[in-house]
DNA sequence: ACCGCCGGGTGCC
DNA sequence: ACCGCCGGGTGCC
């Protein structure tokens, strides 16, 4: 564990604060706080525990190049290019050498062995991981039994004399390669039909961009990305009952056509009746599968998951919308005119379906498809769902009233989820209806029956909002079959779930399928098309969860985000990956082409990454602009820092608890043990934060006074027991630190100190709070229908606010993460709800519900105390700030003047600065983390 | 000749 | 491999 301690970002651990209080009791105990770091470590946050190849790679420089063959090519049948990459493999288990090394080229067929020599000395270096060693075959790609390959050299700076050193020990002296050698013969590119053009040499180490330079281009990167061709627009299907907006027309329109393109993926041409892959050089018969999907990396708060249904009923089926229902002659008639309307677009995509499968009459029943009308709910449930003219193909694509099994109907998984997430009566009602309608598939349809289902996978938190959207967004005489993939009741039968049209389910149910020993349904399923909401939680390529969404069989691939890179080019790997974009799946394709040439700043390489990205991502932010005028008309949002002073007794209070853990930190500074006390130094500084916010928040008497769920553990409340017992049967003449007389009622805090009740009681009349209460009731009397959220990192100092708002009156609701899914539902559509009964105040902790969360019913956000990382307060603002708010933001940050809480904006703003440039960023070795880490204890503490 | 030379067989690791 | 290497056949010039 305290490696993975070691080695976790400092934004990990700085993180790790916020987390210590999700479980209220942690920061009175320091196996707790490790307790949840490792957790979250676990769970993804962090993706430096990865193999340690990983980091080799981005702190890698070039120890030098080596000139070797590869031979005994006639025995397998990979195939190169000249210039093309081929990467080295040890083979340790060759019966004729243990030192075997394998050289396969981009697609990992076999091209033959590197010759027994040269591996003998580079199975050391493999092995050892001192150096990754990758290789071009310069030239001679069609020799028939050895070809040359130029191998180059790349390791920490650190193993580099080791490395060389070795090689010299069998012979090998590393150099640069001249280019004499590098170009090869001039007949080798006239002998090949597969050759490629003629390509420059390898870019020796260029000079490294400074994180400056690395911000600005990756600013620049999305920049551009706006101001692209993607503004084509597209109606929804006639079966969305919600008029899209402008830019979730084009969201539409792009993803349509994303998932219907017949163009090559990125850094792919054909050339001699052969694919020919750009950055690698390889070149095959077979054409790379196109990726029909990307990303759509919206802001958000812009409609993703409302452009998603839309795509979901538009592009159903070979890029016609979800079919409907009978067309009656009456409607004919409409139909014309509705025919009209239908977009150029649209249009376009049936005739080219048309062509495509060169049947006249599907394009018939397309239009008609496409123009149907709505019909009266009666006629819809009689008729058999057929069109006049449809083909066998389409009628298998219509829903049907079939029995099903009870197990196998929506009945139980409906309720049961209706009740976990306490969706409305009415709906629940209408779902039954629906339940028995269950789609299905023709075993003619296809030789392996036509996909027709679209997965969705997002966190729990918004697992209810897209159930609400659908109810919402579709016309409710559509019979669209969603099946909520979750909980105990969940079927095992893939048939079922492949029956719908929808299936939500969650990363957790996914990835806990995944995990055990019977099979996944989910697993089974060839999806037509997969959906990950919030889709950078699979960034961690090692979490369990990843793989899990990784090995789902899809055709079509989307990821839904806001942020697609988080912290470094490294997260859009798994992105990358789960698009199944060639050869990026590979890793080592993935770095030598992309990722590498980018950190050191190689030619071409963020021009690489932007044309990759603008390939497969549609990105908008609120303030990005159509024609001119921002995508939202977001009301007005406006951020106030709230400075606050302590009142003389608060002020004595933090300053002593101040000194003591100055002195405590600074000891361990001096003594170099700083980074082995962090717990220590976590706790001191979890205490200041608290006393920031309430001093009684560092008092162990919270527990007995609030009625809440808080409670210290009870081995550490016994152990202050026995401290205070001890002080009391001592005699001790300790002083109450306020009125620095003898003790009267004593209370003792977890760090030890003791006050009287009375006092430390008076204190919680004083400031802060105080300052909150006050804008609250000023706002209630301006205006009592403002809704409002308070924020705080510590639920037990919501606790506190609690009391304050009960005292004064208050409606108030609490959403913190200890609170079930049902509980935090409830919350919410209490809160959101517009009537007088409704709570005009939401206690938010900061952590709780994750993103997704919509609280737009309130446009006042109190902040109580700041929050080491940036992006969650912004996350927090958006809450509220986002599509639905009618009402001008106003987001009051309370900060306390000379405090701990000063010295976080400040760090506040190094990261922002840091999260930007570190896009790209060569990682910083461990011993600047750990100097920077220390760095920002200092700064807290004014040391 | 316990050599050199010749030419056939042969061929990754 | 239009090579190198191996080992058998062979042997003045």
């Amino acid at each position: 564990m305290s490696r993975n301690f070691m080695r976790s970002s400092s934004w990990n651990f700085l993180q790790l604060a916020r987390y210590g209080r999700t479980a209220n009791h942690s920061q009175f105990s320091s196996s707790n706080i490790f307790f949840h770091l490792e957790e979250d470590d676990l769970s993804g946050e962090d993706t430096s525990s990865l193999a340690d190849s990983q980091e080799d790679f981005d702190s890698a420089i070039l120890f030098g190049m080596l000139r070797g063959n590869v031979v005994g090519l006639r025995y397998y049948s990979g195939v190169v290019n000249n210039n093309e990459m081929v990467a080295l493999q040890r083979e340790p288990n060759n019966q004729y050498d243990r030192n075997a090394v394998k050289v396969n080229n981009v697609n990992g067929e076999q091209v033959g062995h590197i010759k027994k020599e040269l591996a003998a000395a580079l199975a050391h270096i493999l092995d050892q991981k001192m150096a990754k060693i990758e290789g071009v075959v310069p030239y001679g790609a069609q020799n028939a039994f050895t070809m040359p390959v130029n191998l180059s050299f790349w390791g920490r700076a650190e193993n580099k004399q080791a490395v060389l050193d070795h090689m010299m020990k069998y012979g090998f002296r590393l150099g640069p390669i001249p280019n004499s050698l590098q170009l090869g013969h001039g007949s080798a590119k006239s002998k090949s039909e597969r050759a490629g053009p003629s390509y420059r040499a390898p870019i020796l180490p260029a000079v490294q961009m400074t994180t400056e330079q690395l911000k600005t281009e990756f600013d620049k990167l999305f920049e551009d990305l706006k101001e692209d061709d993607k503004t084509q627009e597209l109606e929804p299907a006639e079966t969305i009952g919600t008029q899209l907006l402008s830019h979730q027309k084009q969201a539409l329109s792009w993803m349509v056509s994303r998932e219907n393109t017949e163009e090559l993926p990125p850094f792919w041409e054909e050339r001699n009746h052969l694919y020919y892959n750009t950055l690698t050089n390889f070149a095959e018969k077979q054409k790379p599968e196109n990726v029909r999907g990307g990303i759509l990396a919206d802001d958000m708060g812009l409609g993703k998951t409302l452009s998603v249904i839309a795509l979901i009923l538009t592009n159903f089926y070979d890029g016609r919308p979800f079919p409907t229902k009978k067309i009656k002659k009456q409607e004919l008639a409409e139909s014309d005119v509705l025919k009209s309307n239908m977009s150029q677009k649209q249009f376009k995509a049936a005739k080219k379906t048309e062509l495509s499968t060169d049947s006249r009459k599907e394009s018939e029943t397309l239009s008609q498809e496409a123009s149907s009308s709505r019909p009266k709910r009666q006629k819809a449930r009689k008729t058999k769902y057929t069109y006049s003219s449809a083909s066998e193909e389409d009628e298998a694509w219509l829903p049907r009233k079939v029995k099903a099994p009870a197990e196998c109907t929506l009945h139980d998984d409906d309720l049961f989820a209706n009740a976990l997430f306490g969706l409305p009566t009415a709906v629940r009602k209408k779902k039954n209806k629906k339940g028995v309608t269950v789609s299905q598939s023709i075993s003619k349809a296809g030789p392996e029956g036509q996909r027709r289902t679209t997965l969705i996978i997002c966190p729990l938190s918004v697992l209810s909002n897209w159930i609400d959207q659908f109810e919402q967004h579709i016309k409710p005489e559509v019979h669209l079959n969603i099946y909520i993939y979750y909980g105990p009741e969940r079927t095992k039968d893939p048939k079922v779930l492949s029956d719908q049209d929808v299936v939500v389910t969650t990363y957790s149910v996914l990835s806990s399928d995944y995990g055990s020993r019977s099979e996944s349904p989910l697993h089974k399923v060839k999806w037509l098309r997969v959906v990950l909401d919030e889709g950078h939680t699979i960034r961690n390529p090692n979490a369990q969860q990843t793989q899990a969404v990784l090995s789902l069989e899809a055709q079509r691939r989307w990821i839904l985000t806001g942020t697609p890179i988080q912290n470094s080019l490294k997260d859009l790997w798994s992105l990358i990956c789960f698009l199944k974009l060639k050869p990026f799946t590979d890793r080592e394709w993935w770095h030598r082409t992309i990722q590498r040439p980018v950190t050191t700043g190689e030619d071409g390489g963020l021009c690489r990454l932007q044309a990759l990205i603008k390939n497969i991502t549609l990105r908008r932010t609120k303030t990005s602009k159509i024609r001119g005028r921002p995508v939202l008309d977001l009301p007005e949002r406006k951020v106030f820092i709230q400075h606050v002073e302590l009142s003389e007794e608060e002020r004595q209070i933090y300053e002593s608890l101040k000194n003591e853990g100055k002195a405590v930190i600074s000891r361990y500074v001096s003594e170099g043990t700083i980074l082995s006390h962090y717990a220590d130094v976590l706790a001191v500084l979890v205490r200041l934060r608290q006393l920031c916010c309430h001093p009684f928040l560092v008092s162990s008497a919270l527990s007995s006074i609030t009625t809440t769920a808080d409670s210290t553990p009870g081995d550490v409340r016994e152990k202050l027991v026995q401290k205070i017992k001890l002080v009391l049967s001592s005699g001790s003449d300790e002083e109450c630190a306020i009125c620095l007389d003898s003790l009267n009622m004593p209370v003792i805090t977890y760090c030890a100190h003791v006050f009287c009740k009375p006092c430390i009681c008076q204190v919680i009349q004083h400031e802060k709070i105080n300052a909150l209460m006050h804008a609250l009731v000023d706002q209630r009397r301006k205006d009592a229908t403002v809704k409002s959220i308070v924020v705080s990192q510590f639920t037990s100092f919501l606790s506190v606010i609690e009391v304050a708002l009960r005292e004064s009156g208050f409606m108030f609701t609490r959403l913190d993460g200890s609170m079930t899914q049902k509980k935090r539902t409830e919350a919410i559509q209490s809160f959101q709800r517009p009537d007088a009964q409704s709570p005009t105040i939401m206690l938010l902790s900061l952590k709780a519900g994750g993103v997704g969360l919509n609280l737009t019913a309130a446009s006042r956000v109190f902040l109580m105390d700041p929050a080491w990382n940036p992006a969650a307060e912004e996350q927090c603002f958006d809450r509220c700030h986002r599509l639905g708010q009618t009402k001008k933001v106003i987001v009051t940050k309370f900060v306390v003047r000379n405090s701990v809480e000063e010295n976080m904006l400040k760090i506040q703003s190094k990261k922002r600065e840091l999260a930007a440039g570190a896009f790209g960023k060569k990682k910083s070795s461990s011993s600047q983390l750990k100097q920077a880490r220390i760095e920002d204890i200092r700064t807290l503490v004014d040391l």
